[in-house]
DNA sequence: GCCGTTTTCGGCCCGACTGTTTTCAGTCG
C-alpha cells in the first residue's frame, strides 16, 4: 500500500472524527501522523514489516496498529465504521474555506447538507442566509469557494504527480520488450499543476506493453485503447496515458508527448517552412494528423544501428557526456531539472537547425526564435546552488534541530545555510521572542567555530505586520546575517494596503529578501492582492532580493514574475523554506521555476560563493 | 492519541479576523 493512501486514510479519519466533535488533541495526533507518513522517505509497509514504524515520531501504539490493519487487510475498521455512520462526502464540505467541523455539522443537522452538490443547492436557494450565525456574505462566499474547488478537481501538484508517474512508469519499464520509458507532458515541463500523466515507452510490440498498464492495480477504467496508445482513469483521480513507439520513432514520440501544444505547433510550422516535414497541411488536417506526419518524418532519424544498444538505458547513458554541466540525478523517470535529453530527441532539434530546447522552455515563449539564433542559454542547474537562505528549525515550527539541518545541507554539497525561524508575532509557528532570537544567534556563532568549509548564517523570517512595519526592531535586524521578510497575516487587505506593507519592507535597509512575495498556496489560496510590478521595481531600486520559494505548493514568485524581476535587474534567491530535512530536497522545484523563467546562475543569489554573498548582502 | 534527561499522567495551540452579533462563535494561519 502506498504511503499516500495510508496518509489519506488517517486524514479522512481525522476529518470524520472532527465532524463528530472528538477531542481536539486526538484529531491533531491523527493529522500529524498523516503528515509524517506522507513525508517519509521509505515505504511505510517496509518500516512496518521491519518493526521500525513505531519509532517514527508521531506514531504510537494506536496509530501503529491501525496502519498495520491497513497494510494487512487493506482497510481500517474504525474508518469503515465512521464511513457507515456519516455521509462519506462530509470531508469535502469541511474542506471548503470558511467551513469547519462545527458549521459542517450544523449544515448537516439543519438542512441535511452533506456534500458540495447539496451545499451548492442550498446556497442557490438562499437557505444558508436564513440560518443562525450565517448571512448573505457567508452564502456568497460558499458559492465562490465551491466554484474554486470544482475548478481544481482532478488536478494535482507536481511532486505527487511525479510520484504517481514513477509508480506507473516503473511497472511499464518491466513490460516485455520495453527498452526505454520516459515521463513526458506537464511533468517533464515542470508545470506547477498537473492534469494528466503522460508516459512514452519504446518497444517493437505495443500490445503487451499496453496490457501491463491496463492491468495495473491503480487503474480503475480504460478510457481509450488504440494500437499503440492507452488512456486510463486511475485510483488517484488523474488520467494516465501511455504511448508506445517503435524504437526508431521514440525521439519524435517523446517530443510530441512533452509538448506544450503551442510549442509543437510552432515546431511543426518551422519544419514545414524549411521543407523538413511533409506538407499535406494545405487542406487543413487535424492537429493529430499533422502530428502524425511530423512523427513520420522525425521517426526516420535513427542514431545507432539496430542492436547497438546494450541495455534499457543505453541511449540515456550515451547522452551524458563529460563536457556537460554536472547533473546529480539522471533517472529518466524522476530527473532533476536540467537532466540531458535523450539523443534521439536532441537530434530532431539539431536536424531542424535549432539547439535542443529543454522541456521547461517548451511553452512557445520565444524559445524557437532563440533556438534558431545563437547559442543555447546557460540555464540554472541544481548543481549551481551553493546554499539555502530560508529554512526553519525546531526553535520555531521546524521539525529538526539546527545541526540536523546543517548536516543535511552539507550532504547536499552546500557551503552555507541560513536559519530563518519565524518572528515573535507568529504565535502558531512558535515565533521567536527577541531574547530567543538573540540566544539562537549566539548559539549559531558558537556552532560556526567548529564548522569547516561551511557557514551557518544567522537569520530571521521577520513578519511584515498587518498594521505595517516589521516584527523586530532595526537594531536587531542589523545584527542578523540574512533577513527574510514575509507576510503571514492580513491576507485580505486591499491592494494598496498590502502593496504598501511590502514596499515598506523592501525599503527597509536591513531587509535582504522578500519571501514568497505573493503568498499564494497552490490549490488552496489565491495570491493576495499585491502590485507585484511595483514591488519588483522597488526591489530593483533598493537592491533587494526576491525569493522563488521552492515549496511545491507555493512556487512563489512564479516563472512569469521571476522572469520579469530578472528583466528589471533584480536578483532572485531560490530557497526551500524547509520545515524538515526532507523538504530541503525541494530545491529542484525552485530551480525548475528559475529555468522556466530563463534564469542563469548569475541571476541567482545563492549560486554565489560565501564571500561574494556576504559582500552583496552588505554584511560587515 | 502521543509523548517524556520535568517519564505512565497531564499537557499539548493561541491570537487575529470575520461576519455575525450586540458580546461572540467559528475559522484560520
Amino acid at each position: 500500500m502506498h504511503n499516500m493512501e495510508i496518509s489519506w486514510a488517517f486524514r479522512e479519519l481525522a476529518d470524520l472524527l472532527e465532524f463528530e466533535g472528538e477531542d481536539f488533541f486526538k484529531i491533531r495526533a491523527y493529522r500529524r501522523a498523516a503528515k509524517v507518513i506522507a513525508g517519509l522517505d521509505e515505504p511505510v509497509e517496509k518500516l512496518y514489516r521491519q518493526g521500525r514504524l513505531g519509532k517514527v515520531p508521531g506514531i504510537g501504539k494506536n496509530i501503529l496498529a491501525k496502519t498495520g490493519e491497513l497494510i494487512e487487510k487493506g482497510e481500517m475498521a474504525k474508518l469503515q465504521e465512521l464511513r457507515r455512520k456519516w455521509p462519506p462526502t462530509i470531508p469535502e464540505v469541511m474542506a471548503l474555506p470558511g467551513i469547519g467541523p462545527k458549521r459542517a455539522r450544523f449544515l448537516y443537522e439543519q438542512l441535511g447538507v452533506a456534500s458540495l452538490d447539496g451545499l451548492e443547492e442550498a446556497a442557490r436557494e438562499k437557505k444558508i442566509r436564513a440560518l443562525k450565525g450565517m448571512g448573505v456574505k457567508t452564502e456568497q462566499e460558499i458559492l465562490r469557494s465551491i466554484e474554486l474547488v470544482r475548478s481544481r478537481a482532478g488536478r494535482i501538484l507536481l511532486p505527487l504527480a511525479r510520484e504517481l508517474a514513477r509508480e506507473m512508469a516503473d511497472c511499464v519499464r518491466e513490460a516485455p520488450g520495453v527498452f526505454q520509458v520516459h515521463v513526458a507532458g506537464e511533468i517533464r515541463r515542470w508545470e506547477e499543476i498537473v492534469e494528466e500523466i503522460l508516459l512514452v515507452a519504446a518497444a517493437e510490440e505495443p500490445e503487451p506493453v499496453l496490457n501491463v498498464l491496463a492491468a495495473h492495480r491503480r487503474v480503475r477504467e480504460v478510457l481509450v485503447r488504440e494500437r499503440d496508445r492507452i488512456r486510463v482513469h486511475t485510483w488517484w483521480g488523474v488520467p494516465v496515458e501511455l504511448r508506445v513507439a517503435a524504437p526508431g520513432g521514440y525521439g519524435a514520440a517523446l517530443l510530441l508527448a512533452t509538448g506544450s501544444r503551442e510549442h509543437i505547433r510552432r515546431l511543426m510550422e518551422y519544419a514545414r517552412e524549411r521543407g523538413l516535414a511533409e506538407d499535406r497541411a494545405a487542406a487543413g488536417p487535424a492537429q493529430e494528423e499533422r502530428a502524425g506526419m511530423f512523427a513520420a518524418w522525425a521517426g526516420n532519424i535513427t542514431l545507432q544501428p539496430a542492436g547497438a544498444s546494450t541495455g534499457k538505458n543505453a541511449y540515456w547513458k550515451a547522452a551524458i557526456s563529460p563536457d556537460r554541466h554536472p547533473v546529480q540525478n539522471t533517472d529518466p523517470l524522476a530527473p532533476v531539472p536540467g537532466a540531458p535529453l535523450p539523443p534521439e530527441e536532441e537530434e530532431i532539434y539539431r536536424r531542424l537547425g535549432l539547439w535542443p530546447v529543454p522541456p521547461e522552455l517548451r511553452e512557445d515563449r520565444e524559445e524557437l526564435e532563440a533556438a534558431a539564433r545563437g547559442e543555447p542559454p546557460r540555464l540554472l542547474e541544481v548543481g549551481d546552488i551553493k546554499g539555502d537562505l530560508h529554512v526553519h528549525s525546531d526553535w520555531s515550527d521546524g521539525a529538526n534541530s539546527i545541526l540536523q539541518m546543517v548536516k543535511r545541507a552539507r550532504e547536499k554539497g552546500y557551503r552555507y545555510l541560513a536559519i530563518t525561524d519565524h518572528s515573535r508575532s507568529l504565535g502558531v509557528a512558535r515565533g521567536l521572542s527577541l531574547e530567543r532570537l538573540q540566544e539562537q544567534h549566539r548559539l549559531i556563532r558558537e556552532l560556526n567555530e567548529s564548522e569547516e568549509d561551511f557557514r551557518i548564517l544567522t537569520g530571521t523570517e521577520v513578519d511584515i505586520l498587518a498594521r505595517g512595519g516589521l516584527d523586530f526592531p532595526d537594531e536587531v535586524l542589523a545584527e542578523t546575517d540574512v533577513v527574510v521578510a514575509s507576510v503571514h497575516s492580513g491576507f485580505r487587505q486591499d491592494r494598496d494596503t498590502l502593496t504598501r506593507r511590502v514596499l515598506e519592507a523592501v525599503e527597509n535597509e536591513h531587509v535582504d529578501i522578500i519571501a514568497h512575495p505573493t503568498g499564494r498556496l497552490l490549490g488552496e489560496r489565491e495570491a493576495y492582492d499585491l502590485d507585484v510590478e511595483r514591488v519588483i521595481e522597488a526591489a530593483a531600486k533598493h537592491n533587494k532580493i526576491l525569493e522563488i520559494n521552492s515549496s511545491p505548493d507555493r512556487l512563489d514568485l512564479n516563472a512569469h514574475y521571476a522572469r520579469l524581476a530578472r528583466d528589471h535587474g533584480v536578483k532572485l534567491a531560490i530557497n526551500t523554506d524547509a520545515h524538515d530535512l526532507r523538504r530541503l530536497d525541494e530545491m529542484i522545484y525552485g530551480v525548475a521555476v528559475a529555468r522556466r523563467a530563463w534564469l542563469g546562475p548569475e541571476d541567482v543569489l545563492n549560486t554565489m560563493d560565501l564571500p561574494d554573498l556576504l559582500k552583496l548582502l552588505g554584511r560587515k
